[in-house]
DNA sequence: GCAGAGATTTGATCTGGATCAAATATCGAG
DNA sequence: CTCGATATTTGATCCAGATCAAATCTCTGC
């Protein structure tokens, strides 16, 4: 399995914030121990409380991270192409937080965490990309816990359907990209809520057929939603 | 109010895991523009949304980050000297996403955001530094997310008094350093459900008199706790 | 195309925690 | 030391969301 990478992924991959500005020499140590595997839907990548052994950068698919304890479960974040995970537990060398599984056929590559830290020692560059890459986690998780903590399931909800709408380029009409049962599981609550949830959005306009969800009147669903920078803009 | 810091304060900054490793002379192009006041409980320092002008160092007191969304306000994180906060917003020069207020009267350095942005830039050791504190930080924002998402208010409450136990020396009785309205929104939950929930731990063996608590049997409690280093260890 | 497994929806009920109201305790200022 | 303000506790009730059960729906592999 473990290999050279093919050239267009490690162009793929030196064109995130996080590999753009390093020197080549250093990008090439850690291209040199990586390799690129792909996984079918629902593998475990990796467990909470293992030690970190691989930066994990996805490069098509989509992989949840996820928690337990005391037999229960919880989603805390949606990866996506293309994006590093686990990079806090990388550089700490300390345990990881959450698990992650895919959640459909994906490509991930993976550099050794120890090539990681080694040329995080050595090339400036390199360290400060890292900072703004952990100091955009950092406030990623922030808004994710205002989410939480000052709304309801309903605002939720609502609030996801704009990002979504958003996020897909602006239509009317447009499609969920992940099953409503893990949808469920990132807004914080059950499938059988989502459910009822939805309906309870239908006042404001919102549509549902399959995984097909229409906003006749964004303004009139953002008048319930309240959306706000400081929870919903994830770029900033 | 602006003035050269004090000797003492300006060892204690030092001392931090943050500037200890820095070069000399940068270190003091950041005190220079630095200050220290006092103040009083209750004082709102920064307000959420708006930009970072100053890294704000806690040097003794106690500090409240919040946020508020429709009306609706919760606690995020209780600060403690001596450490630093808001650092994610001065380093990406973006809005905050906090508002902070003091709890009791408090001595604060405030350093022009402007400097330790400039700084980063040029001193690889404090960028470096600066790594680690903000994957350290990310770090308690996912098992704080991870608390309230896997737990009852009774778990966390059980949990929280088992760390604190710990953190004031590990005696039976120990005092909260904090009154119990401000617990209470720590812990995601009202001031009278706290009150219940501290009755609902009479069986573990709690008791509570005013601030000071008395953990019978810590083990016992432990047993319904189920404390776990992935969430309560906020060290790592 | 069809069977069967899994996903989603619907209905009924339960429960943790919030809210509202009021009593009691605590603390700081004078 | 006492008053008044604020914090905490207690009791009653309410509500959001979970759970349990069962009925569809929708894929996927054959």
């Amino acid at each position: 399995m473990r290999m050279g990478l093919p050239e267009s992924v490690h162009r793929d991959i030196r064109e995130l914030h996080l590999f753009r500005d390093m020197v080549e020499s250093h990008f090439a140590d850690l291209m040199r121990g990586a390799y690129v595997q792909n996984f079918p839907p629902q593998i475990q990548l990796i467990s909470e409380g293992e030690t970190s052994d691989f930066l994990h950068i996805i490069l098509s698919g989509s992989v949840d991270l996820f928690s337990t304890w005391n037999k229960r479960e919880t989603s805390m974040a949606t990866v996506r192409p293309i994006s590093t995970f686990i990079l806090a537990a990388t550089i700490r060398d300390a345990p990881y937080l959450m698990s992650a599984r895919t959640l459909t056929k994906s490509r991930i590559a993976l550099i050794p965490s120890q090539d990681v830290r080694a040329v995080f020692d050595a090339d400036n560059a390199f360290a400060r990309a890292i900072v703004a890459e952990l100091a955009q986690c950092y406030r990623s998780m922030v808004k994710a816990q205002k989410d939480l903590k000052l709304r309801t399931s309903l605002e939720r909800l609502a609030n996801f359907l704009l990002r979504q709408q958003i996020q897909s380029g602006g239509a009317a009409t447009f499609e969920l990209d992940f099953e409503k049962r893990h949808l469920a599981a990132v807004l914080g609550m059950t499938p059988e809520n989502l459910s009822r949830a939805f309906k309870g959005l239908q006042p404001y306009g919102v549509e549902v057929d399959g995984m097909q969800i229409t906003i006749a009147d964004p303004k009139d669903l953002a008048g319930f939603a309240k959306p706000n920078p400081l929870i919903d803009d994830h770029s900033t």
